[in-house]
Formats: C-alpha cells, structure tokens, sequence
DNA sequence: ACCTGAACACCGTTCAAGT
DNA sequence: ACCTGAACACCGTTCAAGT
C-alpha cells in the first residue's frame, strides 16, 4: 500500500546542478525532459501539451522541436525517465518478483507513468531497460535454466504485459476516482486488493511455467 | 494468426434496418454509437473527434451533446458495443480459456478496440459485460469451486488486467508498424509468437491457481 | 546552435436560439 | 425533442527569420 502514498509527491531528482525551468541559458533535451517529467506529475498526461510545457519553460512552443521530432519522442524520453527507478540490482539472482515490483513502482511514482511507458514501449522505445531487467531475471530462474531463449522472449513479453496492464489500470481507477466516478467493484480495501491481486498475478505466472 | 487477418475489415452490423448515417430524420444514442464505431474502425481512436462524427452524420459538433454528455460517454458506449460480440455460451461450463479467447478477439475486431475498452473499464464504464462473463467461467472452473467470491473477484482482475494489457499491446504495435516504426523484438513471424504469447499467459494464470 | 513570430489546420465544450 | 450558429479556450506542427 505505501506505494499509493507516494503517487504525486514525487521531489524531481536534477541530474545537473542547474534550474529546471532555466529561463536564462538555453535547453537541452536532458533539461526539457527533467520539466516534462514534473509538469506530467503535477498535471498529468491529458494536461501536459507541447504550448503548456513551453511556457514552463520560458519559450515559445516552436523552440521544443528543434529538442524533439515530435510529442511521441518527448514521450520516450520520458518513459526512459520513469524507467531509470527500476532497480536492477537482484535481477541477477533471477528474483523475477522483486523486479516485477521495482518495475510496477517505477510505473506508479509518476502520475500517468505507466499509460505513458506503454505507448512508448508500443512503438517500439523507450522500455528497454524493463525488458532487459525482466529478460535477466527470467533467464536466471531455476526453473527456466534449460529453456531456449525464444521462449524467455515470450516470457518476458507476457510478464511485461500483465505488469503494465496492472499499472495502468491502477492508475486509471485512480484518475477516475479523482473524478467521483464510481468504481464498479465495491470492495472494502481496494488498496490491498490491488496489492494482493498484483502478487497473485505475478506468482500465478511463475507457478504455471513448465519446469521441463 | 486469423485474427490478425480480419482486423480493419468490419462489416458493421446494423441493428436497425436505418442507414448509419442518417442525413434525413434524427438521430439517437444507438445510431450513433453505430457510426462512431464505424468511423473509428475507419479512422482510428486518434483520429475519432467529435466534429468528424458530426460530419459523417450531417449535423453540427454541437448537436452530439445533446445525446451524450461528454466524448467519454460516447466511447464507453462504444466499448460496450465492442463487448456484445463476446461469447458467454460456454462460460457456465467453466472454460476460461475460451471466454479469454472470445474477449480477446472482440477488443481486437475494431481498430483501437482495446484502447478504447481499456479507458472506460478504468472509468467504471462499459467492460461489465467482459468482466461478468470471466467471473462466471472462474466461479464454475473445477480448480476454483471451494473459493470464496471476494478470490474470483480477484481472479477475475488478474485475467482482464492481462487480456486489456495484452490486446493493447498488440493493436499499439500494429498501428506502430503501419507508421512504419521498428518493433524492439526481431522475431521471425511475430504473430504467432504474439498467439503463443497469449496462450502462455492464459495457461500459467490457470495452471499457478492454488487447488486447495 | 537555439529560438521567435506567425501562421495552418485542427480540437472539446457551452449556450442561446431556432423548429 | 432535437438541432443550429457562434463563440471560448485550447491543441500539434511547420517554417521563414532572427541572434
């Protein structure tokens, strides 16, 4: 549940030891994308518009693209952002669980961070260090040691597909809420109902994975 | 692989015997749902704007508001009509998997189906039809007969937290491919791969179902 | 190298007024 | 009951021109 406390109070972590709305010097994409990142928390993905992030930013909203192509490549810029949280210490040791943790944690500490990762990912970016961490600990798995890498390929996919599944669908019910629109399950605890579904979830895959 | 082959070639259904786009009489909340399920097909969730609707049905972009409150009603409208293709003659035998099957290919018979069904489930709008039918099965499964309801209710997220993730995933990477963006896996014939990856994930969810 | 200024082609939504 | 007309407050993106 301590996961849910945190969403939205998030303090940015500056790389450099210069201002994020920089209104003096000139940008980076580094730069541009440390702004984007706080402005998506602080009003999130429907809000976050090239001309908002621009005034941020002391600019005109022209000025972006000379950064970015486009808005889907300041996206993936951003789920690259989100995405450096997931700690890629124990995927070593093939604790699969602990890194679909730290990924769903990375998903839900920003507001928005998963629907965001998603679409990046999608198109192809933006998710590699995810799949890399999943892809590591999948392979060092006891019970995956003598499976071909095509089939930790799958692996991978699918748990990556369920854990941005979740997170999103966490995120939207939070969204929503905010909102007073009803949740159509009445339970007691939603909180740990996610929480608990989310483990059942993971180890529901782990268990059912052949041990051939 | 046939689902892949059969999306974007919709035939829509008419359930009236009234032309969709209705340039003489009135319209209401049914005949339009049944053209901006058309449209979208046609055009893609992106593209889908209220004043385009309104084009295709002759009228002004405000008159739409007098039949839905806002753009999010009509879509959940929209994804409930996605929904009514979902087969519930064989969840009272228990087969999961083949209503996972059926939820499956109905969020992906429409372009940017998942999409659009995933958003307003999150809402609390529009996916009971989906989520009533995989309780159903869940509820009769043999594995799961001792279980007490707030389980399946559980059970019941996990799967369609994975169908949605997996469907989405699946119709972002197709709309990423025809912009003609790389996909991160370099697989050889990545739709059967996507088919086998769905069943795996089915399967585990099934087969790691404590038996208690 | 980085940004301005101005324009193009759009959005969702509201609301008085018409029939 | 259902729709028009007109407006409000926005979008993403391009591109010549400036420094």
């Amino acid at each position: 549940m301590a996961f849910l406390n945190t969403v939205h109070l998030n303090a940015v972590q500056y790389t450099q030891n210069m201002s994020p709305d920089n209104h003096s010097g000139r940008h980076d994409r580094a730069s541009i994308t440390t702004t984007a990142l706080r402005l998506l928390d602080d009003v999130g993905l429907p809000d976050l518009s090239m001309r908002r992030l621009a005034t941020e930013l002391g600019v005109q909203p022209s000025a972006l693209y000379w950064h970015f192509a486009n808005k889907q490549a300041l996206l993936a810029a951003i789920a690259d952002r989100i995405l450096e949280r997931v700690n890629t210490s124990r995927t070593r040791d093939g604790d699969v669980v602990a890194v679909a943790h730290s990924i769903r944690d990375a998903l839900l500490a920003y507001r928005d961070g998963a629907e965001v990762v998603m679409s990046s990912y999608a198109l192809g970016l933006g998710a590699d260090r995810a799949h890399a961490a999943l892809t590591t600990a999948l392979t060092s798995t006891a019970t995956a040691t003598a499976t071909a890498t095509a089939q930790v390929s799958d692996r991978t996919a699918v748990l990556l597909q369920f854990i941005l599944g979740h997170a999103l669908l966490v995120q939207q019910r939070l969204h929503a809420e905010s909102y007073g629109a009803a949740a159509p399950s009445a339970d007691a605890d939603p909180s740990a109902a996610i929480e608990s579904t989310f483990d059942l979830g993971v180890r529901a895959f782990l268990m059912g994975l052949p041990t051939e």
